[in-house]
DNA sequence: CTGCATTGTGTACAGTCGTACACAATGCGT
DNA sequence: ACGCATTGTGTACGACTGTACACAATGCAG
C-alpha cells in the first residue's frame, strides 16, 4: 500500500553494518561461517550423544539433519564421521589441559588437595558433560583410529599431570618412570569416574556424596601407595 | 542299478544312535537345538566384534547373517539386540567368576602374588578376548541398559573380590566399606587394563613386558596405600 | 499315531543409509 | 568488476535395515 513501488525496505540504514544486531546473517568472513557450521556438525553429534545415542552408531545423516544441512554437506567439512570423531577428539585434548590448568591452582595441603581436586573435576566433568560422555564411550570401543587418538590425548594429559606433580614438588624422590606409572594409575581412576558421574541421576545428593566421597579414598590410597613406594635398585 | 528299489541305505545301523560320530544331525532335543542355535547368534555376535565392530552398531541382520540363519529367526530367541546383549553381560558374569576362582588358588606371597596374578589375568584377558572386547566397549557406550547390567556385573565381581580377601586374611584391620573400596579401584584398574592388553598388536613382546610391568607396580602402588590405609575415626 | 506348538524359511515392504551428480548462491582474489 | 573456487541445495540410486505375514518341517505331548 506504499505509494512508491520502489525501495520496498524504508529502515534500510545508510551505512552497512551500522546495526548491532544485524539480521544480514551476521556478517563474517567465509572463512569464519566455514567453521561455525563445522562447529555446528560437531556440537550436532555431541547433542545426538547426549540422547543416549552411542557416537559410533551415528550416521553422516544423522548429524547433518540436527545441524539443519542437507547430507550432502558433511562432506565439505569431513570425509568420514570418523574424521569428526578426530575433531572431537582435538577438542578433548583442548578440554583436558583446560580442566590441569583449573586443576593447577589449587592450595597445597596434600591431603586436603585431592577433596578439592575432586570437586573441582566433578564440577568440570557435569559442565562439560557431553564431551566426557564422547571420550568415556569411544575411549574402548567403536572405530580402532578414534580409540587410539583418545588414548592418546589421554597419554598426553598424564605427561602433563607428571610434569605438574614434579614442578609443584611433590613426590621429588621418584623416578620419572614411576611418576608417569602413578599420574596414569590416577587419570585411569578419574576416568572410570567418569561414566558414573554421568549416569547418576541428578538430584540425587546422597547417592552422589557416597560416590564421590568413594573416589576421594580411593585417590588417597593412590597417593598414600605412591608415598611409600621405592624404586626397584 | 541296484537290483532292489527299497532299501537304499544298506549300511543303516539296526541300533539307532550306534554310531558315534553320526551325521544324522547329531540327535538333540528340541531345548538342545534350540539353546545351540541361541549360543551361536551370541558367538556370531562376538565373532563380529572380533572384527573391529562395536556391539551397539551391530544389526539383527548382520547378526544372523553371521550365524547362518534368516533374518526372522533372530526373534525366536531375543526380542532386540539389545537382549542379546544381556545375555552376553550374563555370559560375562560368569566369565568373571571364573576368572575369580582360578585366581584364588595362588600362593600367598603379598608381593609375588600381584606378579602372578597381573600373569593369570593377562592370559585370561587374551584367552576370552572376545569377551573382554565387549565388556570393555559397552561399559561406557552403547544403551543405558547394557551399561547398567555390565556394571551391575562388575559390582559383584568386587564384592566376591571382597569376600575372597576377607576369607583369605588379608587387610583384616580393614572395614568392609574400606576393603571394598580398595577392591572397586583394583577392578577398575584392571578393567583399564583389558582394552590396552588387546589392541597390542600380538608378537610385540617388548611393549607387552612394559604395559604388564606398568600394570604391576600400579597394582602394587594401590596395595601399598590399602597396607597404610587408616579407617576414619 | 495324531495334532499342535515350536523353530526356521521365504518373501515383501517401508524406511534409512552413504554417496554421486548437477546446480544455485556468493565471498574473495585478481 | 569479473570470474572462479567454495559452500550448500535438490534429487536420485542402490544397498541395507527392522519387521510383518504366510508357510514348511518336525520334535514332542496327548
Amino acid at each position: 500500500m506504499n505509494d512508491t513501488t520502489d525501495n520496498i525496505e524504508p529502515n534500510e540504514p545508510t551505512e552497512p553494518s551500522a546495526s548491532p544486531s544485524n539480521k544480514r546473517k551476521e556478517q563474517l568472513s567465509r572463512g569464519e561461517r566455514k567453521e561455525l557450521t563445522r562447529n555446528n556438525l560437531m556440537q550436532a553429534a555431541l547433542h545426538l550423544m547426549g540422547e543416549g545415542r552411542s557416537f559410533t552408531s551415528l550416521g553422516l545423516r544423522e548429524i547433518t539433519r540436527e545441524a539443519d544441512l542437507m547430507p550432502n554437506a558433511f562432506y565439505r567439512h569431513f570425509r568420514n564421521t570418523d574424521e569428526l570423531g578426530l575433531a572431537l577428539v582435538d577438542e578433548v585434548g583442548m578440554s583436558l589441559r583446560h580442566l590441569l590448568r583449573q586443576a593447577r591452582q589449587v592450595d597445597i595441603t596434600p591431603n586436603a588437595m585431592v577433596r578439592r581436586s575432586v570437586q573441582v573435576y566433578h564440577a568440570y566433568v557435569l559442565e562439560n558433560r557431553l564431551l566426557f560422555l564422547f571420550i568415556s564411550s569411544e575411549r574402548a570401543g567403536g572405530s580402532r583410529i578414534l580409540r587410539l587418538a583418545i588414548r592418546n590425548e589421554v597419554s598426553h594429559f598424564t605427561h602433563e599431570m607428571a610434569q605438574d606433580f614434579r614442578r609443584l614438588g611433590v613426590y621429588q624422590d621418584l623416578s620419572t618412570n614411576s611418576l608417569h606409572m602413578i599420574c596414569g594409575l590416577i587419570v585411569t581412576t578419574m576416568l572410570a569416574a567418569a561414566p558414573e558421574i554421568l549416569d547418576l541421576p541428578a538430584g540425587q545428593a546422597l547417592l552422589e556424596a557416597e560416590m564421590i566421597e568413594n573416589f576421594v579414598q580411593q585417590l588417597q590410597v593412590v597417593l598414600l601407595g605412591a608415598a611409600q613406594w621405592k624404586e626397584k635398585p
